[in-house]
DNA sequence: TTGCAACCGGTACTCGGGTACGGGGTTACC
DNA sequence: GGTAACCCCGTACCCGAGTACCGGTTGCAA
């Protein structure tokens, strides 16, 4: 398949395609005669799989990696490990996220009526830091 | 105050000082006979509160408008407006991320052997997209 | 055969929030 | 009056994930 096909597919840019594989997320594709790259079949499906990594918090270092791992023939021992440190890392920034929301609420809640000179003695910014 | 003394109070980098200057979050302070510059005395405050609206998920942009808003003597009503719509923005994020964490969980019972041929006929990452 | 779309490589730019570096001027203290 | 610490300005660089532009091939069809 050919460059454009693929990105189509895919629903990436063109310019992708070239940057994944500098970066190492998709192999160097055979070259046709005039050298413009002619793409395996399952490229479309990787690059799926790579955007969902990527929507799950993966980032592309680490997919890379993960795909390494796959290819390397070692597939699901380390996969398992870092599905799990990542569930963790979500989870504290949900934590976080959660946190600045309660803030929020508060502050308006609180109706303060300057950002700088609030007049509320509860005001959350007082206290936020 | 002078630059470093500011910076340290404030726990920021002297950098930092003069990109927000540039970046209009504070005002140009004025300058000593030899061109340093002597900031007010709230200045640490101010960089405080930048921090926390900072912290809130404000952007920088975002923080200076409402600062802009604040010194323009028109201080509550856009404020309270403006953190309704952040608080939704956060809602946004904070149900992504609670969806993202659920695929993670999933993924981690399913226990999938491999990330690019998981042979589980449940496999998560076949219906993430 | 001519014309144009698609492709090539290389480089530079985007966004957001800073940080680092280099070469020179100023201030503070002994 | 030396010298260390501080400050000045301008510019370049960092991260991550692309995107854009450029001039120069190649592929394919009318």
């Amino acid at each position: 398949m050919r460059t454009g096909e693929v990105a189509a597919l895919a629903g990436v840019n063109v310019q992708t395609l070239r940057y994944y594989e500098r970066r190492g997320l998709i192999a160097e594709p055979v070259r046709g005669p005039g050298g413009h790259r002619d793409y395996p079949g399952d490229t479309v499906s990787l690059l799926g799989l790579i955007k969902t990594a990527q929507g799950l918090g993966f980032t592309l270092d680490e997919v890379a990696g993960l795909l390494g791992a796959a290819r390397r023939g070692r597939p699901g021992d380390r996969l398992r490990e870092r599905v799990v440190a990542k569930l963790a890392e979500v989870d504290r920034r949900l934590a976080e996220l959660a946190a600045v929301r309660e803030t929020l609420a508060r502050l308006v809640d609180a109706e303060c009526d300057s950002l700088t000179d609030c007049t509320r003695p509860d005001c959350p910014l007082s206290a936020a830091p």
